[in-house]
Parts: C-alpha cells; sequence; structure tokens
DNA sequence: CGTGTGACTGGGC
DNA sequence: GGCCCAGCCACAC
C-alpha cells in the first residue's frame, strides 16, 4: 500500500457529507484499487485525522471500541440509524 | 517464502 | 438477526 492510495482513501473520506456515510467496500470500489480490507488498514492508522465515522460496514456497524463515540456523532449529525447501527440504505452519501 | 492477522464482505443456513 | 466460512490483500515475523 502507498501513499497515493492512504491520500485517495483520507480524500473520499473528507467528502462524505455530514449525517451521510460510505462503507469500506464502496470506497475502495470508488477508487478502482485495493479492498475493503486495505480501506479499513488506513483508516485504523489515519483514521483520526478525518470523520471517521462516516465510514462504516457494509452492515452499519464498526468496531466495538468505535461504536461508543460514533454513536454520538451520528445523533449530532441526525444519521439515519436504527437499532444503534447506521442504516446504511439510507444515509448512504450520494454518488455511492 | 509460509503464516497469522485485521476499522472487510457476500453467501449459506 | 447470528454464526461460519471462503475470499480478500497488505503487512509483520
Amino acid at each position: 500500500m502507498d501513499e497515493e492510495f492512504t491520500e485517495a482513501v483520507l480524500s473520499v473520506v473528507e467528502q462524505i457529507p455530514p449525517g451521510s456515510v460510505a462503507t469500506y467496500g464502496l470506497i475502495a470500489e470508488r477508487l478502482g484499487r485495493g479492498g475493503a480490507r486495505q480501506v479499513g488498514r488506513v483508516m485504523s492508522l489515519y483514521g483520526q485525522a478525518v470523520p471517521w465515522w462516516r465510514v462504516v460496514r457494509a452492515n452499519g456497524t464498526l468496531p466495538a471500541h468505535l461504536m461508543i463515540d460514533a454513536q454520538q456523532y451520528w445523533r449530532d449529525e441526525d444519521t439515519p440509524v436504527r437499532n444503534g447501527h447506521v442504516v446504511v440504505k439510507d444515509a448512504l452519501a450520494p454518488g455511492f
């Protein structure tokens, strides 16, 4: 994985508007390279620098240790949530 | 070069 | 909804 991929991922994440989300897999697709795991890797290393809570798993959840803070952000941004997880189908950012 | 690991996923039950 | 599993791919040992 190189710097270019990393920046491309962070760049896409920064473009996700408040109240909406994108999934690891879709971001990877959008970039046309790497895979969901690679996007996840970038997020684990540099996620703190971007709105990481707008990037969720295909099922609308995140690792347990992030769910706590994410819940707060989602509520603040009025993101479609149901039973503690994002309703991806409804919250998907425009263009995804 | 083989193995294990992980902010992942889709399919099957 | 949950569990299992194979496929995924970069990276550390």
